[in-house]
DNA sequence: CCTGGCGATACATGGCGCTT
DNA sequence: AAGCGCCATGTATCGCCAGG
């Protein structure tokens, strides 16, 4: 999507894009072989020496180029050219405030394999671990899990670019929440697991703290149920976006919801749901 | 329960090309 | 040269709504 795309350039907003697209020049290769018909000179050279640079941070991976030309309602344009250094990251807290409440488990998944980083164990491991990656993808994430890590590691370097499919989704229309849209996507997560929300968490963790081993199986095996589902999204939603646009650009494969062989306590998830009055 | 990024909206500004 | 429309961009304000 990126060798079609020209609104990260200055002076190219969303009309002058579409205007590119009208006259037949779809990709950046197009535009090379423009003959300057209706840019004017200055903006031509302008268009000209920021595609170099583009072509450049392209090659090279650079994917803090991008997140900072792109406006950030089309972030979304770098998943494909960006997947293969990917990282999708939930957390989960004892609560939602920074000032109060701790980071208690940080889960990620690269498309290959689920790591989890849990609180008391290996936590600290996780600064090293996110230090790989150019491209991060969360759910809201810009909100919660990025302000949350940065107050635990103050000197966290996270990926360059951040997609939050928060926002993605809701231009999509679709809205609800992770769980929402991964519902409305036909994404489900298996029985007893739909039950564990966020505030479960948290008790979760408690449980697992007075001594419940399989409250932690059951509250890691919710949280990368969260991260494994954010690819399945991810892939959904910039076939979506791409689909909105006026020119062909070609689809992502889409792949289902990865299914984890992780063990969890569907009866302490019954126990917990009855124990507690949600609001 | 708390928090704040973001989208939507409105408005001002300024560059540019075109017309008269 | 002046006027105009088009478009990008900046600023400000407001309310939504997602996370544990």
């Amino acid at each position: 999507m990126l060798k079609h795309t020209f609104i990260h350039i200055p002076k190219v907003g969303e009309v002058t894009e579409r205007r590119l697209w009208r006259e037949g020049i779809k990709t950046w290769e197009d535009f090379s072989s423009y003959d300057g018909l209706s840019l004017s000179p200055g903006l031509e050279g302008l268009v000209r020496s920021h595609l170099s640079s583009s072509q450049r941070a392209l090659s090279g991976g650079d994917a803090a180029f991008f997140e900072r030309w792109l406006p950030s309602g089309e972030l979304w344009r770098m998943y494909p050219d960006f997947s293969h250094s990917c990282i999708f990251l939930d957390i989960e807290t004892t609560g939602m405030s920074h000032g109060w409440n701790d980071v208690t488990v940080i889960g990620t998944y690269d498309g290959y394999e689920t790591n989890v980083f849990v609180r008391g164990k290996n936590l600290r491991d996780f600064p090293m671990y996110a230090r790989k990656y150019s491209m991060l993808v969360t759910y809201n994430g810009k909100q919660f899990d990025v302000p949350f890590l940065k107050a635990k590691f103050p000197d966290l370097r996270l990926p360059a670019a951040h997609i939050d499919l928060r926002f993605v989704t809701h231009r999509l229309d679709l809205k609800g929440g992770l769980k929402g849209v991964e519902r409305l996507l036909g994404l489900d997560r298996e029985g007893k697991l739909q039950d564990v929300d966020g505030f479960m968490a948290v008790k979760l963790w408690h449980e697992y703290r007075r001594g419940n081993q399989a409250a932690l199986d059951t509250l890691i095996r919710y949280n990368l149920e969260d991260v494994v589902g954010l690819k399945a999204i991810a892939e959904r939603v910039y076939n979506m976006g791409i689909n909105k646009l006026p020119i062909p650009v070609q689809p992502l494969e889409v792949n289902p919801r990865p299914r984890l062989n992780l063990p969890y306590d569907p009866e302490l998830i019954s126990w917990l749901k009855d124990r507690y009055v949600y609001y």
